[in-house]
RNA sequence: GCCCGGGUGGCGGAAUGGCAUACGCAGGGGACUUAAAAUCCUCGGACCGUAAAAGGUCGUGCGGGUUCGACUCCCGCCCCGGGCACCA
């Protein structure tokens, strides 16, 4: 409302996000099936965005659960599928046990479901759908150079540490009395490799069961792995779990030293990072350095700090893992640590035992799930032909409607013959669906699109309209979304620029991450049943009330403990200057309240200027706090300060002219007007304006209106206030100075003491320091 | 462990190096009223001081520093919230 009062054609629009297992599951709790469950929340909650007028552009809702828009949701699935991006593989998935379903990396909070915090997931091999998000590593990374004005520093952070980019080398070490491939290592500190005592593998290495093979005592070491891989801890226990290994009995050779090293297995080492396994250098990596000290590996120091001496290995307390100088490190000793891994990284290339690698903890993103509630994946199985998309005409793929929801590990569709048997695009034979749906994350990484065309028809949207509006100026949510939404988003812009629909390649310009409102300490959600309805707020207090407390209970970036004591003050407040106006409307309906140009507030009475002024001071900063600052608490405060001072200078119409007092209104009911559109509505009518606000400009700030002429100036004493003088505009630096030094208390306070300096802030304070 | 936020009256919070506690809530006192509600006026950081004033000292998590002057900037801690976490 403010930036259209503003002048800005505004986009301000809503939709629903509305496939998804609460409302599954919600069915299968209360037998109703999910769409009716889901299209009933919408016409609630609808009715309550109506309610409370929030001006949503009610021709551009979208819901997401809707064939005209899942089926654009398929349609990208099947651009990707063109393009390589999309790709199905066995593979081991988080599972939660009571969703019933696949979890994608994101979604796994401590080791546990997001949504079951005390339920571990369990990791299982499933034929699944995967985006190819990865391909985007680089440049999710490398464009958050854009970001760096518009969005919190925290997110960005987030972001940064999931993708998790790290430069390293991948270095072999030949095995020494076997016949096999060389185990390949990855690490980010090569110039340490001087310094290996040990190769450490993960329990679940895939060369390990043929390495043990033959050796004595591989029996108990098989016993001993299972055991070590059947460990599924939390991600935060393992962090802190004992280091625990053994020694295969095989050894490996150093590639630059020639040395002869044990290759051991270490349940810290993680398969899925790197290459499943890590070389170990006791001296300058914490982690080795523990596990050396447990099984009595040797150490051996192999960097010295720049202005330090070699430390003792037997005195070691801990390891040195910052950057040096080699020491002890053959042809490389002396060399300063990033030179030496340039130089060794080089040199491993050249004699084709190693490379240079770039590693990231980013993973492809899981897409499958098996629920119902959600978009079917366009996809068949043929005998024949395998794999084949369904063609662009043949979507939507629609969702079966009445099917019998069990909630079990396996997706309803299979037990649909309508929907499962179909015949094979390609060669017409018969062929069965997909039966896994999308992961709801699919249908809100791009569904802001959607709202500069949402009914178009033959497109997710007309590429003209998306120039026109995007990228978006203004996106506001949750901090809880830092990592989740906003790395598919932006890797949904990239691929659709890489189709050919958009031109830019980061969707979100500016961002704003809006503070949790709880209730009882726990974030207010319908899963935490902590939910205040805003409806009954509207009920007791109406719908401006409850709009202006939400806004005045603190500024939006803030975490609030919802309560509402202090909302009886907004619903005062709202009485207070529904009275004032109608105290004046009578004598003022008729008159003409815009100010000319050329009204000068030099010929204005005392109280005229002291009203103006004081309007078009709260103006300045209101319309700050609400343009650059966010700060709507401050501004509502900023307003009330303005009407206290009206009230304080009630009758001012007898000192004022009419045209005056009601400009003076007019600008208390139009600053008010975006926080409580309804009776400031009603006020402007009231005054004799007809037509709404519609179309009213937020006024225009005058600082010849606002200028003071007599300014308070604080007169301290080393630092401490002790008086206070009026001065009139423009008075000099001297005078001032003068002025103070004359008062007849400060005269006092400073007799008999030398002055040791003057500090003077021109209209605001004068310190003076005594020695 | 590392990285972000935050810590101000009884409470929500204000103050972008210049009068700390604006604005509001709750509370005390008063006016109006037969009474209540509503409304209006008024007082509220702590301590010392005073008949009451005037004054004074301390005070924005703790300890230092920079500055004429610090809630604000710098350094070191403590506590709370969030994120990442055996990523080699």
């Amino acid at each position: 409302r403010f930036k259209r009062m503003r002048g800005f054609n505004v986009l301000h629009p809503i939709g629903w996000d509305s496939f998804g297992l609460p409302a599954e599951n919600a069915a299968i709790k209360n037998g109703i099936p999910p769409r009716q469950w889901t299209n009933s929340n919408i016409q609630q909650m609808k009715a309550t965005c109506e309610r409370f007028g929030f001006s949503y552009d009610w021709r551009r809702e979208i819901s997401s659960c809707e064939p005209d828009y899942y089926r654009w949701n398929q349609w990208f699935f099947l651009k990707m599928l063109e393009r390589g991006l999309a790709y199905r593989k066995l593979s081991k998935v988080n599972w939660c046990p009571q969703c019933q379903t696949v979890l994608a990396n994101e979604q796994v909070v401590d080791g546990c479901c997001w949504r079951h915090e005390s339920t571990a997931v369990e990791i299982r091999e499933i034929e699944q759908w995967f985006w190819r998000i990865t391909k985007y590593s680089d440049e999710l990374l490398a464009d958050m150079a854009e970001l760096k004005e518009g969005w919190p520093e925290r997110v960005l952070v987030m972001q940064e540490n999931w993708i998790g980019k790290s430069r390293g080398a991948r270095v072999q070490f030949a095995l020494s009395e076997v016949q096999a491939a060389p185990l390949e290592v990855f690490t980010t500190r090569v110039d340490t490799i001087y310094g290996v005592s040990a190769v450490l593998l993960s329990p679940h290495h895939p060369s390990l069961s043929a390495l043990i093979a033959g050796v004595p005592g591989s029996t108990a070491m098989s016993e001993q792995l299972d055991s070590m891989r059947r460990v599924n801890l939390k991600a935060a226990d393992l962090a802190t779990a004992e280091k625990v290994g053994f020694f295969t009995g095989r050894f490996g050779l150093n590639p630059f030293s020639g040395e002869r090293v044990p290759v051991w297995v270490a349940n810290f080492v993680l398969a899925e990072y790197g290459t499943g396994a890590v070389m170990c250098v006791p001296a300058h990596d914490q982690r080795d350095f523990e596990f050396a000290q447990k099984y009595r590996l040797p150490l051996k120091v192999v960097v010295q700090p720049l202005n330090g001496t070699v430390p003792r290995a037997d005195q070691m307390e801990q390891a040195f893992t910052e950057h040096g100088r080699s020491v002890n490190s053959g042809p490389y000793s002396g060399l300063e640590s990033s030179a030496a891994i340039e130089k060794m990284t080089a040199d491993a290339e050249a004699k084709k035992f190693g490379e240079a690698e770039t590693t990231y903890r980013l993973k492809d993103w899981g897409i499958s799930r098996q629920r119902y509630w959600g978009t079917p994946i366009p996809v068949v199985y043929c005998k024949k032909d395998g794999v084949v998309g369904v063609p662009e005409n043949q979507l939507p793929v629609r969702l079966p409607e009445n099917v019998v929801l069990t909630g079990e590990g396996k997706s309803p569709l299979a037990n649909v013959p309508d929907f499962l048997n179909t015949t094979c695009p390609k060669c017409g034979g018969p062929a069965t669906r997909e039966t896994d749906t999308m992961d709801t994350f699919v249908d809100s990484s791009w569904y802001f699109y959607r709202y500069t065309d949402a009914h178009n028809d033959h497109a997710p949207y007309d590429p003209a309209n998306v120039q026109y509006w995007f990228p978006i100026d203004q996106y506001i949510g949750g901090i809880e979304h830092a990592i989740l939404h906003l790395i598919y988003s932006r890797f949904f812009a990239k691929v659709m620029r890489d189709l050919g629909l958009i031109q830019h390649g980061e969707p979100v310009r500016r961002l704003f991450s809006q503070g949790m409102v709880q209730k009882g300490g726990r974030a207010m959600s319908k899963s935490h049943g902590n939910v205040v309805g805003a409806d009954e707020m509207a009920q007791k207090y109406g719908c401006d009330t409850a709009r202006m407390y939400t806004l005045f209970a603190a500024p939006p970036a803030k975490d609030l403990e919802w309560s509402e004591d202090g909302i009886e003050g907004c619903s005062r407040f709202l009485n207070k200057v529904y009275r004032l106006v109608d105290r004046h409307a009578p004598s003022l309906h008729s008159i003409d309240g815009n100010l000319s140009e050329s009204f000068d507030i030099v010929h204005a009475s005392a109280k005229e200027k002291l009203l103006l002024r004081k309007a078009h001071q709260t103006l300045k900063r209101v319309t700050n706090d609400f343009e650059v600052r966010w700060h709507f608490n401050s501004s509502i405060a900023l307003i009330m300060e303005y009407y206290n001072e009206m009230q304080a200078q009630e009758p001012f119409e007898q000192d004022a002219r009419p045209e005056v007092a009601k400009r003076l209104i007019e600008l208390l009911v139009l600053m008010l007007a975006p926080i409580t559109p309804h009776i400031c509505e009603e006020l402007w009518e009231m005054l004799g304006h007809s037509g709404g606000l519609r179309r009213i400009s937020w006024p225009q700030f005058r600082e010849d209106l606002a200028k003071e002429e007599q300014f308070e100036v604080v007169i301290q004493i080393n630092g401490r206030v002790r008086g206070k003088i009026q001065v009139e505009d423009g008075l000099s630096d001297a005078e001032t100075k003068e002025r103070a030094l004359n008062d007849q208390r400060i005269k006092h306070l400073v007799h008999g003491s030398a002055v040791a300096k003057i500090v003077v802030v021109p209209r605001k304070l004068v310190n003076i320091v005594l020695r």
